[in-house]
DNA sequence: TTATTATTGAGAACAGTTCTCATCTTACAT
DNA sequence: ATGTAAGATGAGAACTGTTCTCAATAATAA
């Protein structure tokens, strides 16, 4: 179980990590922030502190277990890593995240970086716009 | 001079904006702190609070005269807008930041957008990686 | 088990930014 | 030029998100 992923990533398996992890794997939404995670736990009837939420996730993220995303948000979110690389779009409106990976704009980055002398070692990309989805509030605006 | 520019911007022109507006337009360096705008202001000379600093900034922003960007350090950086849309590249080791524009990765973003059914409003690209410099601290570096 | 060592929780501290409010400017009509 | 209303300023308090401190606790190894 878990306690194995944690022994594997260089770090003690406590009851904290195992807790986070373990809300990682199940939650609904797969993009959380460090307060969320937070609160589901207490819900959950989980006695964990905020400063020990941060550090695993940070822990989490050093080791390559989890991606921390800054969106425009004050807030960053993390979230587990399960598949290949991909980047976001983010409703602006309901805060949705969808995933996307586009072998082209991959491509692109690495010869736009070499171009200018750079060994591309990293990218952040996000996109922001308006999902349409039916429940989504900003479904009626018009602009 | 700029005491129009701040009109056209439907802002009043005083004196601190004017100051703020003049740094930016006559920086050596493009990309900006609040923090390094207001220090710069000070050494010369000029009595600006940070506040006000800020205030101008998130004013300049609204009226589409500067840009605010969140690379990987803490603090936002701000860039007058001066041409046509850019993305930027940033040195991991020097903080170097290049600009670049590529219209395959913009068409792509606009395509992936309406493959997942979201109207495209903004996007955020930041590219990382080692800039190979001269005078950069990780030039030398093997990894 | 016990010793060793790392981890935890609570709250203090911190960084970056925004807010409050009394004072001062600006812009415009005189 | 001058008075005035509306808006802007500076200083520091307040706020948000995150990290640090430290005494108490829990996890591994002997």
């Amino acid at each position: 179980m878990e306690s194995q992923n944690l022994r594997n990533a260089g770090l003690k398996s406590t009851l904290p990590r195992l807790k986070v992890l373990e809300l990682l794997e199940n939650a609904q939404d797969r993009h959380l922030t460090a307060e969320s995670i937070y609160r589901k736990l207490h819900e959950a009837g989980e006695e964990i502190g905020l400063a020990t939420v941060y550090r695993a996730l940070t822990q989490f993220e050093a080791a390559g277990l989890v991606t921390r995303h800054h969106f425009e948000s004050g807030q960053a979110v993390f979230e587990l890593e399960r598949g290949p690389h991909h980047d976001h779009i983010v409703c602006i409106h309901c805060g949705r995240v969808d995933e996307f990976y586009d072998k082209v704009i991959e491509e692109r980055q690495r010869a736009v970086a070499e171009k200018l002398g750079f060994t591309l070692r990293d990218h952040s990309l996000t996109l922001y716009g308006e999902c349409n989805g039916p429940d989504c509030p900003g479904r009626n605006n018009k602009s």
